[in-house]
Formats: structure tokens, sequence, C-alpha cells
DNA sequence: GAACCCCTCCACCGAACGGGGGATGCGCGA
DNA sequence: TCGCGCATCCCCCGTTCGGTGGAGGGGTTC
């Protein structure tokens, strides 16, 4: 059973009448603590997936992931290395983000905002109205769910709307 | 697949018979500018770290981490911000904290101040007068150099005085 | 065309902010 | 003892913000 040592197990995490994944490879680890597994999956559910990598599985694929991705993720598990299916990455990245829709315009008053510029400065630097500035800003503070451009500021770098790199 | 998509690359720095994981950052980056890139090693060494990050890597996580701190580092870096390995980052802490210098009090209204609190508000949390509020912002703003709060936020998020994390 | 969103602008108001004067007390080190 | 930094408090003042009410034009969708 053990003859081969150190293999990669391709494990399908969808078990729909049988025993959870999850738990699957956690037994298999213990088996055979050198196994490398990947898993392959359907879902695309997060926790499930972090369900997965605690227990001990260095790959994470999605069933429909072109088989590039597959062989990569062979190859890279093969030499010891993590492989997050790219898609999956993006999944989680996009993930749990409470939809904030900003217009264009709106975008650009809160990076003004995030630089510390007051309404008067934004709409020289952008070339309107003052009081189209405050618009956009009241817009924006609603939108973000903020009372004042302070926790707006917060927001938008939580959310990636603004990042500190780009402020100065 | 849309166009703004951010493309996320775990980038693997252990490679014993190959390129150097630092040199691929730099070329994947110089290729791919938007890519987004996560440096997952085995050491810690920090030299490397710091060359890895200067190669462009938004991320930099050990291999042994937990899979919270791994998806934590996707769903920062997706949004272009950084992330470090807190078990690194505690490593280097030690070595360098260059900059401001504000006293235990000014730092408490800070941290308020990047909550969106008003003067009053941190002046009933922290049970003191609304004018010593005042006073200490003002010196907070001075030694910040910077001319509002806003400015004041970034300036503490960017000098580490205060964290993303942290605000809630 | 009607409904709707986005962008633009306006007036008014109270609250909050930034900056300038001060002042008192406390502790710590020279 | 005398500074000096820190923390606390006070008044005054002009500017900026946040919130409310609008209004008009351009664009898309149905």
């Amino acid at each position: 059973m053990r003859a081969w040592s150190p293999a990669i197990v391709l494990l399908d995490l969808l078990m729909p009448g049988g025993i959870d994944g999850v738990e699957t490879a956690r037994r298999l680890r213990a088996l055979v603590p050198d196994v490398r597994v990947i898993a392959l999956t359907a879902s695309t559910d997060e926790a499930r997936m972090m369900g997965v990598l605690k227990a001990g599985a260095l790959g994470y694929v999605r069933k429909d992931a072109d088989p590039e991705v597959l062989i990569a993720a062979i190859r890279a598990v093969a030499r010891g290395r993590t492989f997050i299916d790219p898609a999956v990455a993006k999944q989680i990245a996009e993930s749990e983000m409470p939809g904030v829709e900003l217009t264009p315009r709106e975008l650009d008053v809160l990076r003004q905002v995030a630089l510390g510029r007051t309404n008067r400065e934004i709409a020289d630097v952008l070339s309107i109205g003052e009081e189209t500035v405050k618009t956009h800003v009241l817009h924006v503070l609603s939108k973000l769910m903020v009372e004042n451009r302070a926790q707006a500021i917060v927001q938008a770098l939580k959310r990636g709307l603004v990042t500190l790199d780009e402020l100065d």
C-alpha cells in the first residue's frame, strides 16, 4: 500500500453520498504523511477550501479548470510547492465584497478625498463646481455607508477602491 | 473574466535548481505590470524578502502558514494592498521603526480619528474634554506634517501607526 | 416618449474642523 | 530648584463639512 512513498493524490471533494472530502484528506495525510494532495472540486466554496488546505492539501484546482492548470498543479505539488487554481484565487479575491458600485466620477472624487483635499480643491483639480463635488461626496458616503470622509477613506482602502501606494 | 481582473500569482521562491525567485518576480512584473505577486517561501530571510518586495511582490507568506493567512494574503493583494505574513512581519518588526514619535495619548487620539470619530466623540470615548482632543489632534497633524485628518489617516496607515485591520 | 441614471450646479443651515491665543498641573531629569 | 515635555482645559474665529432641498441636460433602456 505504501510502496510508493511520495505520491500525489488527486482528491475529489465532491462526494455527494459519501465521506467528507476534507476528512478524507486529513486521514490520508495521517496515514501517509508524505502524500501530496491536490483537491479537485466543482465548487468554489471558500470555507471548504480553507478546510482542505488545513487538512494538508497542497493544491486546490477546480474540475472545470484547463488541463494546463491541472498539469501545473501536479508539477508544483510534486516539487512540494503549493498551488491554488488562479480562478479560485480570483474568486476568493472577489468574494465577500459587498457590491459597492461607484460611478467613475464618484471614484475620482473619492481618490481626491483620500488625498486629504477639500471640496474646493477637488473642484479645482477636476474642473467642476464645488457644489458638484459635495454631491459626489455625499453619494460616496451614502454608498459606502459611512458618515464622514475619514471613514470613507478607510472603507475605500479596505475595499481596494484606493491603494495606499497611489496616495501622494 | 473581466478585463480589469487582477491576475494573482503565487510565486514559490524555493527554486533549488532553477532561476532565482526574485528575478522571476521582476521579469514577471516587467512582462505583465498588472500582475500581483505573492511570494511563497520556506525561509524567513529578511534580505530575500526585501528583495522580492522590491521586485514588486505585494505579498510575502511562509509556506507553513495557516491557510487563513494565505487567504488573507490573496484578499489583500487582490485589493492592491501589500500583505506580509504576520509571523515574518513580527520577526523583522524589531529591526526598524523609523519616523515620528507620538505620545501615547496622541496615538490614542489618532486611532480614534482614523475611526472617523468627531472630536466630541473622541472626547467621550477617552473621557477627556473636547478641547483636549483638539489639542492632541493639532499636535498629531503637526508631527505628521499634514493639514487635516484625512491626510493624517493616510500617513498613519503608511507609517504603520495604525493598521487597516484594527479599524472597526 | 417615459423612466431612469449620471453629471452638473445652486441655496441654506447647523455642526465640525483647523488654527490662534492662552492656562494649570504633573512628573522627570538636569 | 528649574526647566521641559506631557496632558488637560478654555475662548475666539473663520473655514470646511454634512445634510437638505432642489434643478437641468445628456445618455440608455424599455
